[in-house]
DNA sequence: GTCTATATGGCGATAGAC
DNA sequence: GTCTATCGCCATATAGAC
């Protein structure tokens, strides 16, 4: 029981390999950067990880549950669709506002070894056709506008996602390059997807930015 | 004039760099790995572009400046503006079914130079703030929803690019990972991804699947 | 468990013949 | 312009003292 630190030295690395990594990716780390920002001996990585291989996939996995959290809670609740994908679109964005660097840093990774991607995604307790078959519920009760529930699937996680793996060239082109704006902007995202999403979907409603 | 060859060397390296680094990104391309698929040997490429950096940025900025198109002609027609988003899209996702690897490729390398892509943008003719002008006139119009202009265009383009970017892991989760499956998809979304933002966006009228 | 020192291999880049 | 050979560095990984 004792051994249980949360600043012991594998916490220290895990924490100092995800910083690194989700910056530089698998390729651009270097391990010597790890352990300094561990503030350790490079020979510790490999005691503690074998290699680098190991690690990345330590912190992909971590990284990679972390950002596809438990949706059923969300997803399954009582309440009526639009407000379960309006919460769900607000937390989601919430997140991506905490560790904004994720969107790009799966992305990038994500074509890497789609085999350990496989594994991570059975592991994991979603079942995406569990989502997709209540989503046609909802167009069975005409709730929401008939498409293929796929389609509404990507969309909303394109429009939340999008924004922070293209942050660069977005805040580049549309914002002056102003980080301090394009928080902001990010921020209002949470109301405006929310908006435009239940715009398209909902049937013979026409739902207003002021209201 | 006699030197104007598109089976030159030059042009091979061009070509081979292209289809690893767009495969590799930056830092896992191996300038071995060119050569061989260029069939040349590997100091002729240090002869043709000096190093790695600068082979990647000829790279880059011709991939960049194919993916951003002249979007103008098709944005400033005298067309309805219905009819110009719906072009748009469809011309853009066309695109990308051509050049599937883009979206992952420039997402990945957007954050490397940051002044490199700054350059990029200024180079190129585009002008954003044009843009964002006439998406406001058209709400001044009230042919659309009022909202930010800058919201409108970053839905446009996440809806049309991330099912691209992230391909392999929307693939394996909502298509039993069938390659042949996500490519109808995409091709289908030429469709659905212009309904679903005439759908949010225009006043007064709701546009369904089938009409 | 943690360190120093070193092995090992690979990669970008160059020298120089042709 | 194109090649072979090689340099020099740097990154991963290991050996071994403490």
């Amino acid at each position: 029981m004792s051994e249980i630190n949360k600043d012991s030295t594998e916490e220290k690395i895990l924490h100092a390999a995800q910083t690194v990594f989700i910056q530089k990716g698998m390729d651009g780390a270097r391990m010597q950067e790890i352990a300094n920002e561990a503030k350790i001996n490079k020979a510790l990585l490999h005691y503690y990880f074998r290699n680098k291989q190991k690690l990345f996939e330590a912190i992909f996995s971590k990284v990679f549950n972390q950002i596809f959290p438990d949706i059923r809670s969300l997803i399954f609740s009582e309440k009526p669709f639009e407000e379960r994908l309006g919460a769900f679109v607000e937390r989601y964005i919430d997140l991506l506002l905490k560790n904004p660097f994720l969107p790009a840093f799966i992305l990038k990774e994500i074509n890497r070894d789609p085999d350990f991607l496989a594994s991570l995604i059975k592991k994991q307790g979603i079942n995406p056709e569990e989502i997709l078959q209540m989503i046609e519920q909802e167009m069975e009760a005409e709730t929401i506008c008939r498409m293929d529930p796929r389609d509404l699937m990507i969309n909303i996680l394109g429009l939340s996602i999008f924004p922070f793996a293209a942050r660069p060239l977005m805040q580049m082109m549309f914002f002056n390059n102003s980080k301090k704006e394009y928080n902001e902007f990010l921020i209002k995202r949470k109301e405006s997807v929310k908006i435009f999403i239940l715009n398209s979907i909902l049937v013979n409603k026409k739902q207003m930015p002021g209201g």
